[in-house]
DNA sequence: CAGTGGTCTAGACCACTAA
DNA sequence: TAGTGGTCTAGACCACTGG
């Protein structure tokens, strides 16, 4: 079980770059000399070298080379999903509202909509071995095929919820994340009777051309939800 | 200005999965059907293929086919500083205290050391015009190399405190993120006279092998930070 | 100008899958 | 067995950077 010749180029220069042998900003060697050194044809080195700069390492320079990268040091992978979380499983949810609403003007503008268009309001209580654990608010421009029957709505995640109407591939989202106290009427929804913050999620969905088509909050319990991420 | 006919490929095969002409699990033409359609030969349609799959589009079966792959609906990207957020940037940091310590069991265990290692403490606070926003302990599994020097600490990010002993680019990082109520130590530290909560984010290092090498919890004023994640 | 990376060709052999 | 994707070759032409 060999590796391919063009992963063996990849490990060789991963591991030239983990010893410090090639720093940031240094030129790798030339293509044509990447081929003579491995004996191989030109693609097979640059098969090796785009798999390098898909992970990262390297990149390339038309016309003068190829340069090692900076790692992205910040970046991390989460997985978040308003239904699960590292510590934490949603078993039930409680449909409080779905409504067609004009929306006020901050809403409007969130939207980049007017306020002579529709949307769905969907208000739901998350819970978990019968104790809530989230409220959540979500907003939808309302499209042709959106859900409006209560079986599809309860235990839908936002995406989707826009499965009907837009294409998920196509579909970019941005999430927020902060502590926050909770108010009264929260308190009164998540049964909170002494001082546990909340850590609430801010969701925003985009279509392909960049235009909103939804947003939503989810207000956790703080003891119920733990965000984890890992970096590459 | 045309595009490679490669691009033209992995545009035309992303639209007929956008407009659903293409549904995950669906096969794609064969590479050698593509060929054909696109009057071009193996190589250039591998290569559009290579870029589908590489952004998550389809996957290849050896021996069967390419197929269009089930989008990653929960996945985000977040950029993780304990200096700079989306709402705040620390520009002042005050060392609290940089020592050499024996762990104690939990400490110990979660470093996966023995107690007979030695650990470095930093904590620090950080401040932004004036006013302290987090409260930063980090443990740092004792190297060669290692940061002692006060000036060294006092404006390094987690990452960089580790540069001098381990390979940036083989540093693995897992973040957990959550809401918590300070206590009495953290509300003096960070001036907080009311119900603010905190934002805790605990930060693990892990080098090339998975060994842990560092751990850290920075807590952060709930008003002074906000994180931010975006899909792809 | 020589050297670099970006695109592309027309073949080849292999391992794997399914009929 | 025929068809599939995975690897690889030995060329080619192009646009771009630098001396």
């Amino acid at each position: 079980m060999t590796n391919p010749l063009y992963l063996q180029i990849v490990e060789d220069i991963k591991n030239k770059i983990s010893i410090g042998e090639l720093k940031p900003g240094d030129a790798i060697a030339s293509e044509s000399a990447l081929c003579k050194e491995y004996n191989t044809s030109r693609m097979t080195v640059r098969k090796g070298l785009a798999v390098l700069a898909n992970e990262g390492y390297i990149y390339s320079i038309p016309g003068k080379g190829n340069f090692v990268a900076k790692p992205e040091l910040n970046k991390y992978t989460v997985y978040y999903d308003e239904m699960h979380n590292s510590i934490n499983s949603v078993d039930k949810t409680k449909l409080l509202e779905v409504n067609i609403i004009i929306p006020d003007e901050n809403l409007a503008a969130d939207l980049q909509t007017t306020r002579n268009k529709n949307v769905i309001v969907i208000r739901r209580l998350f819970y978990t071995e019968g104790c809530p654990v989230a409220y959540d608010v979500k907003y939808l421009l309302y499209q042709k095929g959106m859900p409006v029957v209560e079986k599809e709505i309860e235990q839908a995640t936002f995406p989707e919820m826009m499965s009907k109407s837009v294409s998920l591939f196509a579909l970019k989202k941005e999430i927020v994340i902060y502590a926050r106290q909770p108010d009264e009427e929260i308190k009164r929804y998540l049964n909170i009777y002494d001082e546990l913050p909340l850590l609430v999620v801010e969701q925003k969905l985009y279509n392909k051309d960049n235009k909103p088509v939804g947003m939503g909050i989810t207000y956790f319990r703080g003891d119920s939800i733990k965000l984890q991420g890992i970096s590459q």
